[in-house]
DNA sequence: ATCATATACATACAGACTGTACGAATTTAT
DNA sequence: ATAAATTCGTACAGTCTGTATGTATATGAT
């Protein structure tokens, strides 16, 4: 009955209590919201202690920033999975916003996303969050489908855009139909490039 | 140097302390966020005691819940102020967009209304505060322009159309050109009228 | 006006949570 | 093998929230 003790190196120590602090704080953040999260509840559901979460992670914000730093990950990954090059830019930003849907259907992502994050964190790590996000791609597409608009009027359509798009993804999430939501994109969209 | 009692009416000493704490609340909310603001902070500002906060209100997200109200309601008399009867429905819908971004942009309205409340209470509690914003007319506004949608699409308009003008308030807020904003917003209305 | 009741508020308290300090154990470097 | 660094465990101080309980003021009935 010895006690097996795999010795472990530094680095695997911390990454499994890494994730297993990750994976927990996901699903509590995005089911009960992070205000209503303690730590307590996290380490119990990790089965590590309070100890280990303050040793890799600044405070309770900087383990959401975390979160959602892999969340915008996986979103983007999913995004450019999907992305291929279209024949029309017009198709290729509806497709994005399809994907993006997609993406953002996983469970409790666009609470976290949309909602958890910019109350909780300070606005600078959310711009730095949503950085990686398809902005760019976005602007190019709409500059791609109505080039007669001058920069700054694409980057403000970019905003109005990519708003509508998250709000869309948080209404699917919440168990709306996603079929008006595309056709609402798709006539945007459709009426851009006049 | 006898104490000048002024006997007040319940009424009136309820009326006193209620809009103390709102106003006191509202300022701190606005500019440290629902989550970093103490009680003990909000009723120091109030110069009441946290007695009178909790008789006023049910607990601290009850009193956030009052100061959205307020402010959602003055939203709309602001918009409702500014509407005339247009003659064109595109011209309604320009012409209430820029009005709802002045009403937002009332100092810390904004992130009021569109941070701190979606994140700290209930959805239901949310839906039931916008609800009196100029969701219906907005609804009607576009299937003015745009008669040969389907009921659902018009929906899913006008819940896209209502993100990308909170989004616009937000920037707008946070000290972005309007110009830029009114230019893309204009541009998608315009679009939308085919 | 007097007394009873209800309302508005003040104070004290229990429970919980956050972040930190400090110590123990294990790994890494010399 | 020993020193140093990393990872983690435990204990603690400070703060906050919501409640319970007491007090003062207002209201309503007689």
């Amino acid at each position: 009955m010895k006690r097996e003790k795999t010795r472990r190196s530094n680095e695997e120590r911390s990454e499994t209590t890494r994730s297993a602090l990750l994976s927990a704080a996901r699903k509590l953040f995005s089911e009960k919201g992070f205000a209503e999260t303690g730590t307590p509840e996290i380490v119990a559901a990790a089965g590590v202690t309070r100890g280990a979460l303050y040793h890799q992670f600044r405070d309770k914000a900087d383990l959401l920033a975390a979160v959602l730093q892999q969340e915008a990950q996986a979103v983007t990954a999913a995004i450019e999975a999907a992305s291929s090059m279209p024949a029309e830019p017009r198709d290729g930003l509806l497709a994005g916003a399809i994907a993006y849907f997609d993406a953002m259907s996983a469970p409790g992502r666009a609470r976290l996303l949309l909602i958890e994050g910019p109350a909780a964190l300070p606005p600078s790590v959310v711009r730095q969050i949503d950085k990686q996000g398809g902005a760019d791609s976005l602007r190019e597409g709409l500059a791609a489908t109505a080039p007669d608009l001058p920069e700054t009027t694409v980057e403000a359509l970019a905003e109005l855009f990519s708003a509508a798009f998250d709000r869309a993804a948080l209404r699917i999430a919440e168990g709306a139909d996603r079929a008006p939501f595309e056709l609402a994109i798709g006539r945007m969209l459709n009426a851009m490039a006049d």
